[in-house]
DNA sequence: ACAATGATTGGCT
DNA sequence: GCCAATCATTGTC
Protein backbone atom coordinates (compact mmCIF):
# COMPACT_ATOMS: atom_id res chain seq x y z
CA UNK A 1 0.00 0.00 0.00
CA UNK A 2 1.09 3.39 -0.95
CA UNK A 3 1.71 5.82 2.03
CA UNK A 4 3.15 9.49 1.79
CA UNK A 5 5.55 9.88 4.16
CA UNK A 6 4.82 12.81 6.84
CA UNK A 7 6.88 15.23 8.83
CA UNK A 8 7.11 12.49 11.72
CA UNK A 9 8.98 9.92 9.80
CA UNK A 10 11.36 12.94 9.15
CA UNK A 11 11.64 14.24 12.44
CA UNK A 12 15.00 12.25 13.66
CA UNK A 13 18.65 12.32 13.99
CA UNK A 14 19.95 12.23 10.00
CA UNK A 15 21.82 9.10 11.04
CA UNK A 16 19.32 7.53 12.26
CA UNK A 17 16.49 8.60 9.04
CA UNK A 18 19.17 7.92 6.43
CA UNK A 19 18.95 3.99 6.27
CA UNK A 20 15.23 4.39 6.45
CA UNK A 21 15.10 6.38 3.51
CA UNK A 22 16.47 3.32 1.63
CA UNK A 23 13.96 1.64 -0.74
CA UNK A 24 11.38 4.73 -0.82
CA UNK A 25 10.03 6.17 -3.55
CA UNK A 26 11.03 9.79 -4.54
CA UNK A 27 8.29 11.12 -6.11
CA UNK A 28 8.75 14.15 -9.06
CA UNK A 29 5.23 16.05 -10.47
CA UNK A 30 6.55 17.54 -13.20
CA UNK A 31 3.75 19.87 -14.52
CA UNK A 32 1.39 16.81 -13.75
CA UNK A 33 4.06 14.41 -15.10
CA UNK A 34 4.91 11.71 -12.41
CA UNK A 35 8.52 10.65 -12.55
CA UNK A 36 9.80 8.20 -9.97
CA UNK A 37 12.62 6.19 -8.51
CA UNK A 38 13.54 4.34 -5.28
CA UNK A 39 15.92 5.60 -3.19
CA UNK A 40 19.06 3.09 -3.10
CA UNK A 41 21.85 5.83 -1.96
CA UNK A 42 21.66 8.67 0.82
CA UNK A 43 24.61 10.62 2.82
CA UNK A 44 23.97 11.46 6.61
CA UNK A 45 24.76 15.30 7.49
CA UNK A 46 25.06 16.77 11.11
CA UNK A 47 25.71 19.96 12.19
CA UNK A 48 28.01 20.66 15.44
CA UNK A 49 30.26 17.35 14.98
CA UNK A 50 30.52 16.99 11.55
CA UNK A 51 32.83 19.46 9.82
CA UNK A 52 31.51 18.60 6.23
CA UNK A 53 27.87 19.78 6.71
CA UNK A 54 26.47 22.74 5.04
CA UNK A 55 24.83 23.51 8.87
CA UNK A 56 28.36 23.24 10.82
CA UNK A 57 29.26 27.06 10.68
CA UNK A 58 25.32 28.16 11.40
CA UNK A 59 22.42 29.44 9.44
CA UNK A 60 23.24 31.62 6.16
CA UNK A 61 21.11 32.62 2.87
CA UNK A 62 21.99 29.94 1.03
CA UNK A 63 21.14 26.73 3.92
CA UNK A 64 18.27 28.13 5.79
CA UNK A 65 16.23 25.58 4.84
CA UNK A 66 18.26 22.94 6.91
CA UNK A 67 16.77 25.36 9.48
CA UNK A 68 13.03 25.34 8.92
CA UNK A 69 11.22 22.15 9.55
CA UNK A 70 11.44 17.68 9.46
CA UNK A 71 10.56 17.02 5.67
CA UNK A 72 11.71 19.79 3.76
CA UNK A 73 14.05 19.81 0.82
CA UNK A 74 16.94 21.61 1.23
CA UNK A 75 18.39 22.30 -2.77
CA UNK A 76 21.68 23.94 -3.69
CA UNK A 77 24.01 24.34 -6.37
CA UNK A 78 27.41 22.40 -6.29
CA UNK A 79 29.68 23.63 -9.45
CA UNK A 80 27.72 23.03 -12.04
CA UNK A 81 24.73 21.15 -10.24
CA UNK A 82 22.04 20.45 -8.17
CA UNK A 83 21.93 18.23 -4.96
CA UNK A 84 18.64 17.83 -2.99
CA UNK A 85 18.54 16.47 0.35
CA UNK A 86 15.65 16.26 2.44
CA UNK A 87 15.85 17.67 6.24
CA UNK A 88 15.17 15.73 8.72
CA UNK A 89 15.87 16.66 12.82
CA UNK A 90 17.16 20.54 12.54
CA UNK A 91 19.68 21.23 11.04
CA UNK A 92 20.29 17.68 9.78
CA UNK A 93 19.66 16.10 6.67
CA UNK A 94 19.71 13.32 4.18
CA UNK A 95 21.61 13.86 0.60
CA UNK A 96 20.12 11.58 -1.97
CA UNK A 97 22.99 10.20 -4.09
CA UNK A 98 20.85 7.88 -6.27
CA UNK A 99 17.77 6.56 -7.49
CA UNK A 100 16.54 3.42 -9.22
CA UNK A 101 14.46 4.67 -11.93
CA UNK A 102 10.84 3.68 -11.47
CA UNK A 103 7.88 5.77 -13.78
CA UNK A 104 8.75 8.73 -16.70
CA UNK A 105 12.07 6.93 -17.85
CA UNK A 106 11.82 8.84 -21.03
CA UNK A 107 11.33 12.18 -19.28
CA UNK A 108 13.98 11.36 -17.42
CA UNK A 109 16.59 11.11 -20.41
CA UNK A 110 14.60 14.43 -22.28
CA UNK A 111 15.51 16.11 -18.93
CA UNK A 112 19.62 14.73 -18.86
CA UNK A 113 19.61 16.62 -22.23
CA UNK A 114 22.47 13.92 -23.33
CA UNK A 115 24.25 14.21 -26.55
CA UNK A 116 22.41 11.73 -29.04
CA UNK A 117 25.70 9.29 -29.09
CA UNK A 118 25.81 9.18 -24.86
CA UNK A 119 21.69 9.03 -25.42
CA UNK A 120 22.02 5.74 -27.68
CA UNK A 121 24.62 3.80 -25.04
CA UNK A 122 22.36 5.48 -21.92
CA UNK A 123 21.28 2.49 -19.90
CA UNK A 124 18.93 3.37 -17.34
CA UNK A 125 21.90 2.79 -14.76
CA UNK A 126 23.64 5.85 -15.90
CA UNK A 127 20.71 8.59 -15.24
CA UNK A 128 19.71 9.00 -12.04
CA UNK A 129 23.11 7.16 -10.44
CA UNK A 130 24.72 10.68 -8.76
CA UNK A 131 23.26 13.33 -6.62
CA UNK A 132 24.01 16.06 -9.20
CA UNK A 133 22.54 13.51 -12.11
CA UNK A 134 18.91 12.56 -10.45
CA UNK A 135 18.40 16.25 -10.33
CA UNK A 136 18.74 16.96 -13.31
CA UNK A 137 16.77 13.62 -14.50
CA UNK A 138 14.04 14.57 -12.26
CA UNK A 139 14.13 18.08 -13.35
CA UNK A 140 14.79 19.80 -9.89
CA UNK A 141 16.13 23.11 -9.27
CA UNK A 142 16.78 25.70 -6.31
CA UNK A 143 13.17 27.01 -7.15
CA UNK A 144 12.33 23.97 -5.11
CA UNK A 145 14.37 24.46 -2.38
CA UNK A 146 12.72 24.45 1.05
CA UNK A 147 9.39 23.26 -0.28
CA UNK A 148 7.60 20.62 2.33
CA UNK A 149 7.54 16.99 0.98
CA UNK A 150 5.10 15.68 3.06
CA UNK A 151 1.98 16.82 0.75
CA UNK A 152 0.89 15.12 -2.29
CA UNK A 153 0.10 18.63 -3.88
CA UNK A 154 3.78 19.49 -3.38
CA UNK A 155 6.37 19.14 -6.50
CA UNK A 156 8.62 16.66 -4.53
CA UNK A 157 7.50 13.88 -2.46
CA UNK A 158 8.15 10.87 -0.95
CA UNK A 159 6.45 7.53 -0.59
CA UNK A 160 6.28 3.82 0.86
CA UNK A 161 5.07 1.54 -1.41
CA UNK A 162 5.30 -1.12 0.82
CA UNK A 163 8.40 -2.28 -0.37
CA UNK A 164 10.48 -4.40 2.46
CA UNK A 165 14.44 -3.68 2.49
CA UNK A 166 15.76 -6.00 4.79
CA UNK A 167 18.56 -4.96 7.21
CA UNK A 168 21.38 -7.37 5.45
CA UNK A 169 21.58 -5.73 2.33
CA UNK A 170 22.49 -2.08 3.72
CA UNK A 171 25.66 -1.20 3.20
CA UNK A 172 27.40 1.56 5.89
CA UNK A 173 30.71 3.35 4.58
CA UNK A 174 32.32 6.75 4.35
CA UNK A 175 30.47 9.51 2.74
CA UNK A 176 32.00 10.58 -1.00
CA UNK A 177 33.34 13.83 -2.25
CA UNK A 178 34.57 15.58 1.11
CA UNK A 179 37.41 17.02 2.39
CA UNK A 180 36.66 16.95 6.36
CA UNK A 181 35.19 14.91 8.49
CA UNK A 182 36.10 12.24 5.99
CA UNK A 183 35.84 9.24 9.04
CA UNK A 184 32.19 8.97 9.39
CA UNK A 185 30.35 5.68 8.01
CA UNK A 186 27.20 8.20 7.10
CA UNK A 187 26.37 6.87 3.56
CA UNK A 188 23.86 3.89 3.43
CA UNK A 189 23.16 1.85 0.22
CA UNK A 190 21.56 -0.78 -1.13
CA UNK A 191 23.64 -3.75 -1.39
CA UNK A 192 24.31 -5.15 -5.07
CA UNK A 193 22.16 -2.73 -6.10
CA UNK A 194 23.30 -1.22 -9.87
CA UNK A 195 22.14 2.15 -9.69
CA UNK A 196 24.37 3.33 -6.86
CA UNK A 197 27.13 5.86 -7.95
CA UNK A 198 29.94 3.59 -6.53
CA UNK A 199 30.87 0.63 -4.60
CA UNK A 200 32.68 0.24 -1.20
C1' DA B 1 34.34 44.54 -4.88
C1' DC B 2 37.18 40.43 -5.37
C1' DA B 3 39.15 35.93 -4.76
C1' DA B 4 38.49 31.22 -3.16
C1' DT B 5 35.79 27.19 -2.85
C1' DG B 6 32.87 23.09 -3.60
C1' DA B 7 28.04 17.06 -0.37
C1' DT B 8 29.82 16.79 -9.00
C1' DT B 9 30.18 15.12 -13.53
C1' DG B 10 32.12 13.80 -17.92
C1' DG B 11 35.93 13.28 -20.74
C1' DC B 12 40.57 12.02 -21.47
C1' DT B 13 45.07 9.44 -20.23
C1' DG C 1 43.22 8.14 -11.94
C1' DC C 2 43.38 13.12 -13.15
C1' DC C 3 41.46 17.44 -14.44
C1' DA C 4 38.59 21.14 -16.40
C1' DA C 5 34.00 23.13 -16.51
C1' DT C 6 31.60 27.08 -14.44
C1' DC C 7 28.90 29.68 -10.94
C1' DA C 8 26.40 30.61 -6.55
C1' DT C 9 27.87 31.38 -2.14
C1' DT C 10 30.99 32.85 1.26
C1' DG C 11 34.70 35.20 3.52
C1' DT C 12 37.92 38.93 3.30
C1' DC C 13 39.57 43.60 2.09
Amino acid sequence: MMQILNQSFYNRNAIRLAPELLGKVLVRNLNGQIISGRIVEVEAYLANQDEAAHAFKGETKRNKSLFSKPGNSYIYSIHTHFCLDVVAEVPTSVLIRALEPIDGIDKMKELRNLSAEALAKADEKSLTSGPGKLCKALGITKELDGIDLTSEKSEIYIMDDGFKLPESKIIKTKRVGISKAKEFDYRFYIKENKFVSRKS
